[in-house]
DNA sequence: TACCGTTATATACAACAAAACATAACGAAA
DNA sequence: TTTCGTTATGTTTTGTTGTATATAACGGTA
């Protein structure tokens, strides 16, 4: 007899972003990028921390610069070890800021996946 | 003077779907697409009415067909007006599944998002 | 049988995002 | 002045997603 085939639960997924003036401000992909330069001092060695280019990390970082009233990460080219980034009080509240409402959201789908498919309760053997 | 920027209110947004077997299942433009089937007992029509290619909105119903247990629109080649597909029940519930869940998405971005940036309450004129 | 508009399917093309690659600018220290 | 690793920026390549185009299969009906 061939087996029916079984499907797994439906799960609900989503994801959540905050909008600035040109698009996205801040997002999970940036937020992580933020706590990577937060711990390397640096863009480039953030951006290979987490397989990413260097060229999209910046531009990432310049659009959140600009997005913000104050700046998220300030950059020094130059000098001793070749410059580097940092990341300001405004960088720190935005990380903050984004977890905050993630967290949130988890629970949210958590919560509204469980009520999303009114199944039948199974009779067979429990 | 120069003026200072001003930034628009940072603004929550999002998307949710829910994810089958292999991804997406159901997503805003696929229920949007099955309404459209449901209204034109046709996916060419559909697709025409929303501008989507026939062969994408052909895809998209495949791949929702083959993640439910049930298919969700059924298609006919051939015949009295060359053929057509109608929305199952089971796509039927598709589509009111998601659309709860959508709205109650809605609500929590709605209700996150007030509470999102804490600004300084502005002391100047008011 | 011929016709018709749809489903079904393959292949080529376009648009966009991200990666990859290349190079210049920077500035403190040796 | 040279060195060094970073920031800064331009150009090319790749991968993915959807569109465009083409063709066959389908099956009622005239």
């Amino acid at each position: 007899m061939p087996r029916a085939r079984t499907f797994s639960e439906p799960r609900l997924r989503g994801r959540i972003w905050i909008e600035g003036p040109e698009g996205t401000f801040l997002g999970y992909g940036r937020v992580v990028l933020l706590e990577r330069i937060r711990e390397h001092h640096s863009i480039s060695a953030a951006a290979r921390s987490m397989s990413m280019s260097y060229r999209h990390a910046w531009d990432l970082v310049a659009s959140m610069n600009r997005q913000s009233a104050a700046p998220v990460v300030e950059m020094s080219a130059g000098g001793r070890g070749g410059g580097g980034a940092r990341l300001t009080a405004g960088g720190e509240r935005a990380i903050t800021m984004f977890w905050s409402a993630y967290k949130d959201f988890q629970r949210f789908l958590e919560t509204r996946g469980k009520k999303l498919a009114p199944r039948r309760p199974s009779r067979g053997k429990s």
